[in-house]
DNA sequence: TGGAACGGTTCCAAATTATGGAACGTGGTC
DNA sequence: GACCACGTTCCATAATTTGGAACCGTTCCA
């Protein structure tokens, strides 16, 4: 195990349920030696990957992680190309839109786009959750092959809400329907009391892979209003494979547009 | 020289300018061998500081940084508190507002509130640039002992615009004018027809220092304007040292708030 | 007041890891 | 077909990391 692998593991205890720990924090999640930890905390202050109130001497991201992530994919055009486009349907329809990638099981939120209806925003940027259990997570996850989604998901199949797949065969019939019908919906899952609806956009040209999501207050929400979401994001799907070079988009695999699914 | 520090050097390559890398690229800045960049850029890659595009091979930073950036001083409060009393100031003059935090002899922007005037946004937030050639980083300076000023500023004294200090005499001239008076200012210096008016802000509790500055186009604004502007902030950087326990606020140094300055 | 628990750092020999020059692909291009 | 730019792999050497144990300073409690 590298000294990088051994930053890193460190660097992954901060989340945005824990952005301060202090070093006993660190000792008791990684499990590590102290002396190792105390060294290896030090190091990555010094470099700026991480800072310490000088106060409460407790470790938060530094500087320099600000400075590497405004950076991070400032120059994608697929990520901005489904930004614009989500943020027409969101002003449309007063719902919440999100933006994701995948990360092995989980997904991070990359870009969020406030609807004018009052839902409280609880997945800033940044947000790593599980993408089994919302609609934009499964509609990724329903493009990757069978084996590449063993591979992802962990040898015990993590604990989820009570909407959401509860084992891998769950998982795998709720993700054969998406690309049966292309429609990825979920409801009451990672959040109580949301609903959304998203689907899985990739780049033709370098097979990256996002998640494009709208979601409602379920029982703010009627059927009708529900269809006329999955119209909008049958349409903006569409819209953006085109323009993106979406293989999807080519095989002649569309989104169903009709209100009658259900 | 550790594992760590070459690893961090190569992430410090990436920049605002530079968001994308080729591995020729990253050996023609750092110098190094092109074996220990091969091996390190993958290390990197792999656990998520960096990203590769599967097309062109190039390097950005990757998904962690995103996570990692986004957890950056989210909990601050100096900043929360400092950005809430900028959005009014902006809002009243139309002016955009800066807050940034200094790093060696440079500055990074924090947070930007644009304002309603028509005035091009050319330092995002992450944006690094030299702090001897802005008011808010030299406000800040300002605020540092002499020998720390001292260390901070490489041995050559870096090459800047023409309205900016040209040596170390003319930088220790103008910071000890902002020591004197409360007052720091610069115009037609990082940017081209700019120009703007700071001041250093320091947590009580934690000695954390940042800067905030206001910047206005040159060419359309009046003297009077410019003095509103001076008023504005005296008014701000009062209220904040009252709020945030600057030492400042309490020794009794005032910044100079009448107009007949200049 | 003693002392035990807590939080964190420093030390040092052993062991793992990084290092970088050279050789080796792999396309593109003249 | 040779050449060049780009990049990776190999391998003996050199350097760094590692982690148990000792250690230091606070705090808490009897």
């Amino acid at each position: 195990m590298s000294a990088l692998t051994n930053a890193i593991e460190l660097l992954r205890c901060f989340s945005t349920a824990r952005p301060d720990l202090s070093f006993a924090d660190v000792v008791a999640i990684t499990g590590k030696p102290k002396s190792s930890t105390s060294r290896l905390l030090r190091s990555l202050r010094d470099c700026g990957l991480l800072e310490q109130d000088p106060h409460t001497r407790r470790y938060r991201p530094g500087l320099l992680t600000f400075e590497l992530g405004r950076l991070h994919r400032a120059h994608d055009d697929l990520i901005g190309t489904a930004e614009r486009e989500l943020r027409e349907v969101c002003a449309r329809t007063g719902h919440t839109g999100y933006i994701a990638v995948l990360d092995g099981h989980e997904q991070v939120v990359l870009r969020i786009v406030p609807g004018s209806n009052p839902l409280r925003v609880v997945n800033p940027p940044g947000q790593r959750t599980s993408a089994l259990a919302t609609s934009n997570g499964r509609a990724m996850l329903a493009r990757l092959s069978d084996q590449d989604i063993r591979a992802r998901v962990p040898g015990t199949f993590p604990r989820l809400p009570r909407n959401a797949p509860q084992n891998f065969k769950q998982l795998m019939e709720r993700l054969s329907e998406i690309r049966r019908t292309g429609v990825s919906e979920a409801s009451d899952e990672a959040i109580e009391g949301v609903g959304s609806q998203g689907f899985a956009l990739a780049s033709g040209e370098t097979g990256e892979l996002i998640g494009i999501a709208v979601s409602y207050s379920v029982q703010a929400t009627t059927a009708a209003e529900r269809a006329n979401v999955r119209r909008e994001l049958a349409a903006m799907a569409g819209k953006l494979r085109r323009m993106t070079g979406d293989p999807l988009g080519q095989t002649g695999m569309p989104l169903r547009t009709g209100a009658g699914a259900r």
